[in-house]
DNA sequence: TCTTGCGAGTAA
DNA sequence: TACTCGCAAGAC
């Protein structure tokens, strides 16, 4: 007797048996099927189709609708899905709904494709991965050279933002006409499936969209190219939590197809695969890029009326808009309030339920935590070591801005909100990293970062590194030699600030290799991060000795285990703790952990 | 005694 | 995940 196994978009790593009744004909591995599952409905994934040859009718319910008249997913996918399911703790439903979760369940099905039968990949064979070090316009170029040289085949071309997917969609489709496909989430859901099926019958498509365009279900793809794949909107925020160029090199391996990843700048895993052959380089020489430099700042050096400005950062930012050209302001915190700190002790008020450190409000008056939203009345009184000497003049972007437009009213200041449609009439333009994008934009002759150290004290194992490649790629992205990146800092002495004013990577990459092999961390090793739900301690503090007991009875070795972070909403909190692993361990044990009490995990994230 | 909110259990 | 069940504390 014909049994169907069906997956499904739930943490709950195993399939289903369902009867195929009048269905039989229509379903294969692949298609969406509805069946009853408890008291609901629900929609799933045919994974296969089983033979049982003593089964009772009774001991199974029957599926209710299909979906779909051709399968959405190919085994190449499936394989794809079983990686991902395990290399990022997910069932396999829901590594599955990840790829074709978007598709509308209603849809007609194009007649021009109903004839056709499925066909094979075809597999190239060579595989390896190229590394495309180079300018923003210089790297679009390299993509036309690569997309020319395939021949018979489909390219992946991958972006960061729907927007400069659709801005390179638009420029290529001049030249390769309606070989081109745009595919990305912010799609209409008839058009989503209409592309969806195109690239499964079409052949010699140029696919260019974002992320889950990686999971493109085309037969006959022969390249994948990553724009910028150090990008943070690589990595996949919900679950299965799975990063495209790992995805992407994975689908390269199974296909035996190259990998290009162009950067504007090279973390520090890139380095360490440029470091140990394991990919081909195209290097950007370094030439006709901006300098940077660092400014001291201290009490002695800011300021009087302009306390977030040194002098000399005054004096160059004075001069920069009397030649009329344009400033660019970088800081690393939101809003409008003072960030606390004891200048005695450095104490920082952190929570009493959230720990985190607590911002001052308007008026002085009172303590607000920024998560839990909790107000306490505040004595200007550090309760750490007693000293009066609290409240540290660091402010926020709104308060940089309102200063500036009161300071200089004769010149166009604009603060910078991610997604902001921006035109050219404007002197200084002040926001958080997000101000990055605009830079290739227009031409800036000052860079200004407030404080160096607000990126860097950031309690994240990769703040360094996420500066300095920061800053490589506001080099990269601005066009313009003359420009200066003036970096305001107390510790001009730090070893990133002395890389970057010299110019010298390797100091920087060595140095910060060296730290994570030491510490086992990333590229060296996982960072497993697991979430466990519920807001009581005794509660997270039972799951997290059962997670360690288990870990210890495998015999498993802990590099190291905690910090315990409390959940950050009264009521709907999330306690978060960390492990890394010194050798190996089997991930579907960890998995089957995970499910047991309840958690999340995700590996190597971005933020901790 | 009725209401509500949470934790545990489970889905074929 | 999304749902139900059952228990137990709080409202009246």
């Amino acid at each position: 007797m014909k049994i169907v196994e069906v997956a499904f978009d739930i943490p709950v790593d195993r399939k289903f048996d369902y009867l195929p009744g009048k269905f039989l004909q229509r379903i294969y591995k692949g298609v969406r099927v509805r069946v009853p599952f408890g008291r609901q409905k629900k929609v799933g994934i045919v994974v296969s189709i089983k033979d049982i040859e003593h089964a009772n009718r009774s001991d199974y319910k029957s599926i209710l609708a299909v979906y779909d008249t051709t399968p959405l997913l190919n085994d190449e996918l499936f394989e794809l899905a079983g990686f991902i399911s395990e290399r990022y703790f997910s069932s396999l439903g829901q590594a599955l709904f990840a790829m074709i979760g978007g598709l509308p369940l209603k849809y007609s099905y194009p007649p021009e494709y109903s004839s056709e039968d499925g066909a094979h990949s075809i597999f190239q064979n060579y595989s390896k991965k190229y590394l495309v070090f180079l300018k923003d316009e210089k790297r679009k170029k390299i993509y036309i050279r690569i997309i020319q040289s395939v021949k018979d085949g489909s390219i992946l071309l991958l972006f960061p933002e729907v927007s400069i997917a659709e801005e390179y969609y638009e420029q290529i489709s001049d030249i390769f006409r309606d070989r081109v496909v745009l595919f990305h989430s912010e799609l209409p859901k008839n058009e989503k499936i209409r592309i969806w099926l195109k690239m499964i019958h079409r052949k010699g498509l140029i696919i260019i969209g974002t992320r889950i365009a990686g999971f493109s279900p085309a037969q006959d793809i022969k390249t994948i190219i990553i724009d910028r794949g150090n990008d943070s909107a690589y990595s996949e925020q919900q679950t299965p939590k799975y990063n495209t160029c790992e995805v992407a090199e994975f689908r390269c391996r199974l296909l035996k197809i190259p990998l290009f990843i162009g950067e504007a700048a090279i973390s520090i895993k890139e380095y360490l695969d440029i470091q140990k052959g394991n990919v081909s380089i195209e290097l950007f020489n370094g030439e006709g890029q901006p300098s940077v430099h660092t400014i001291f700042m201290s009490r002695k050096t800011v300021d009087k009326e302009l306390s977030f400005f040194v002098t000399d950062t005054i004096s160059m930012l004075e001069e920069t808009l009397l030649r009329k050209g344009k400033v660019a302001i970088f800081h690393n915190r939101k809003g409008s309030s003072k960030i606390l700190r004891c200048e005695k002790c450095e104490y920082k008020f952190p929570c009493n339920i959230c720990n985190y450190p607590m911002t001052l409000s308007d008026d002085g008056k009172s303590l607000l935590c920024r998560f839990c939203k909790t107000i306490i009345p505040f004595d200007k009184i550090c309760p750490s070591c007693g000293s009066k000497k609290v409240g540290e003049r660091v402010y926020g972007i709104e308060k940089i801005f309102r200063r500036l437009k009161e300071y200089y009213p004769d010149f166009r200041i604009v603060k910078f909100i991610g997604g902001m449609e921006i035109t050219d009439d404007f002197d200084i333009i002040i926001g958080t990293s997000a101000v990055k994008k605009i830079l290739g934009t227009y031409k800036f002759s000052l860079v200004i970062i407030i404080n160096g150290e607000s990126f860097l004290n950031i309690p994240d194992y990769n703040s360094e590194e996420i500066f300095f490649v920061m800053l490589n790629e506001m080099k990269s992205i601005i066009d313009n030699p003359e420009c200066k990146i003036l970096i305001q800092t107390r510790s001009p002495n730090l070893e990133v600030y002395k890389a970057l004013v010299e110019n010298n990577s390797d100091i920087f990459y060595s140095r910060e290799l060296s730290i994570r092999k030491q510490l086992c961390y990333p590229p060296f090793s996982d960072i497993i991060k697991i979430e466990i739900k519920g807001t009581k301690k005794d509660v997270f503090e039972d799951k997290k000795r059962l997670i360690e007991d288990y870990i210890k009875e495998k015999g498993y070795d802990l590099f190291y285990s905690g910090p315990s972070f409390p959940p950050v909403k009264r009521g709907k909190g999330v306690w978060k703790y960390l492990l890394r692993f010194k050798d190996e361990f089997d991930r579907q044990d960890i998995k089957k952990l995970a499910y047991e009490v309840d958690a999340t995990v995700e590996v190597n994230p971005d933020r901790i």
